[in-house]
DNA sequence: CTTGAAAAGAACTGCCT
DNA sequence: AGGCAGTTCTTTTCAAG
């Protein structure tokens, strides 16, 4: 755990909602001159805190208009089932986010499909047959709104 | 719904994994020009294909070491409850994603805390107090895994 | 921490195939 | 649609205060 003082949590929250923008943007807000927001961000980087930036894709627009969320309870969970199923959910390509969960169910997996029918078609044929799967729960998403979360 | 053709899917393909990557970069690799990179990925952000860069913070090395998901199903589910109870579960900053489902529960709640019984305030002052909350089921992130979903 | 400057690269434009 | 050449802007690195 890094020690961070509110300068780097402003970039950070700056950086959270919109990853586009660079050093010199940043520090022109916050009245930081470009190469000390930029060294601020290398050290964030560096350190780990900021693992990477990721792309915001539109499922729908790629055809995907359907994301469910699974929750799946193994039948039988050895280290070596929690690893056969990890293994396996990891390689269908529908599966967006695998969690490994503490509660009712084991896992909670997010899946993406074109429509109902091909959300039926991954369910029978992909998550169904994974080694050591039991109960499976689904719940479609209507919608979804993400927030920057606490820097502090 | 966009029609992309194969280059426009590989070049989504890289940036999913690395959206740091420019145009330039992700074009060399593909055998693609610069400017001809640069114009497809400027015609999928026109499309609304990508919405935005994300940044990846790593949560832990922030001081919050623990991440819980939690259902929530509403008493009440008139529409003026469903928006009562979204506008002040947004207002939460430990709430980090705000999802709105079909199925046993209502609400999925992505609640990030510094530990155990950071989160059980969280859970006391903030969740159990929002307008129309009934039943609440909760389940701890163990590990988590982001795939880069299908592109086609 | 700052400023200034230089080098590298990325973004963007116009023109041509 | 793609490539090439060129301009402008930003990023990145350095030196120096």
């Amino acid at each position: 755990m890094i020690d961070l003082d509110d300068m780097d949590r402003a970039i950070l929250r700056r950086l959270v909602v919109d990853a586009t923008q660079g050093a010199g943007a940043i520090g022109r807000k916050l009245g930081l001159s470009q190469p000390a927001t930029w060294r601020r961000i290398r050290r964030l980087q560096d350190a780990g805190v900021i693992k990477g930036r990721q792309l915001l894709l539109d499922r729908e627009k790629l055809g995907f208009g359907v994301t469910v969320f699974l929750g799946v309870k193994l039948a039988t969970k050895g280290r070596v089932s929690l690893e056969d199923f990890e293994r396996a959910v990891t390689a269908i390509p529908e599966v967006q986010t695998v969690e490994h969960i503490l509660g009712l169910y084991d896992y909670r997996l997010r899946v993406v499909a074109r429509d109902i029918s091909d959300f039926e078609r991954v369910l029978r044929r992909r998550i169904m047959t994974l080694p050591g799967v039991g109960d499976v729960e689904a719940n479609v998403l209507l919608t979804e709104e993400r927030r920057p979360g606490p820097i502090a």
